[in-house]
DNA sequence: AGGGACATGTAATTAGTTACATGATTGT
DNA sequence: ACAATCATGTAACTAATTACATGTCCCT
């Protein structure tokens, strides 16, 4: 989804800064599956304001920079809403683990088991904050994609638990192919 | 990942032209997590050369085009090596069905619903063409990440299946908030 | 004294996609 | 007759990341 968009679908949660809106990006609901930086925030919410489709507003605050608070237009609500009707892309599950791991045979038994190891603590992580999330008074989309997020996650913690050992012994008793 | 080690990756398994490169890419087990265009390949490729770290033979067929196959060196493998040794990027999963579920409440309870069904469609097609195929004979590796695909698109189809009804009965009984 | 959160923005770089250009053969 | 597969490559374009630039406040 290109950022511009992105933007505008934080911005239906309420008003907010560009600096704001990066941080929403980075968290449920809307950030889980997406990703942006502020090189490409800021030029998107230019545009957005020259378009009419979000109004800013500067905020003077003591003690911390001011800042500018964007809020939805309607005209920029009507362009979400139409952009959200399109069918979407399909999903893009994108893993340089997955690669390396395919090839496995290539690299050593310790490397590998290190890779898996580090992956398993990763969604362990992910796993522990989602389940941290406080979702009463949520709306429905955003629980029914957070559960889909911690199923997701769950499958791939449970696959790795269950195949690390028997991956690894295939892969032969001694580090075979050490460097 | 990279495209040019990604064609280093693709070749590791054996010779190939940039068009069956492309092929590889599309497909289990290297390809099931990555992407790339014709538009990257062939100057990965003419890179790689120059590099030294594949070499290119011509070969003539009759009645098709001729084409460049290319294999890996021995520095060529080494550089593999080193890149797959490397700590691997965390995986990114990026979705924009899940972003516009995560606003449904723009939407009309029709639109989600085809949404949806779509998406259990597109799993049900993916997990059934994994499992037409034959991993005799394939390494540990191929089927370690064949079984994490598997795992991860079974558990999102479960999820979608299960949910479904009951996530469309709050959005509202009636299409609320139809355009 | 140092790092992190707050806060905005630009510029340089990198990388990728899409479209164009060409053309035979095979299957429907 | 049309689409798909095979086959390579370039050019234009789009988009995003990274680094740079600046500065305060708060906590340890």
């Amino acid at each position: 989804m290109d950022t511009k968009t992105l933007c505008l679908a934080v911005l239906s949660r309420g008003e907010a800064s560009g600096y704001e809106i990066k941080k929403a990006l980075e968290e449920p609901p809307i950030g889980a599956f997406q990703e942006t930086s502020f090189g490409s925030i800021y030029p998107a919410l230019g545009k957005l304001a020259a378009e009419g489709l979000v109004v800013c507003r500067q905020e003077t605050q003591a003690k911390r920079p001011d800042k500018k608070v964007y809020a939805l237009t309607e005209k920029g609500k009507g362009r979400l809403v139409e952009r959200l009707r399109e069918t979407p892309d399909p999903d893009r599950y994108r893993s340089d683990f997955l690669l390396v791991l395919s090839l496995s045979p290539l690299l050593d038994r310790a490397t590998v088991k290190r890779f898996i190891d580090e992956r398993i603590a990763l969604f362990e992580e992910k796993l522990e904050r989602m389940g941290a999330c406080d979702l009463s008074g949520a709306d429905a989309g955003t629980r029914f994609v957070h559960g889909f997020g911690q199923a997701l996650y769950r499958a791939a913690l449970e696959y790795l638990r269950a195949q690390e050992s028997g991956f690894l012994e295939e892969l032969g008793p001694r580090d075979a192919a050490a460097e």
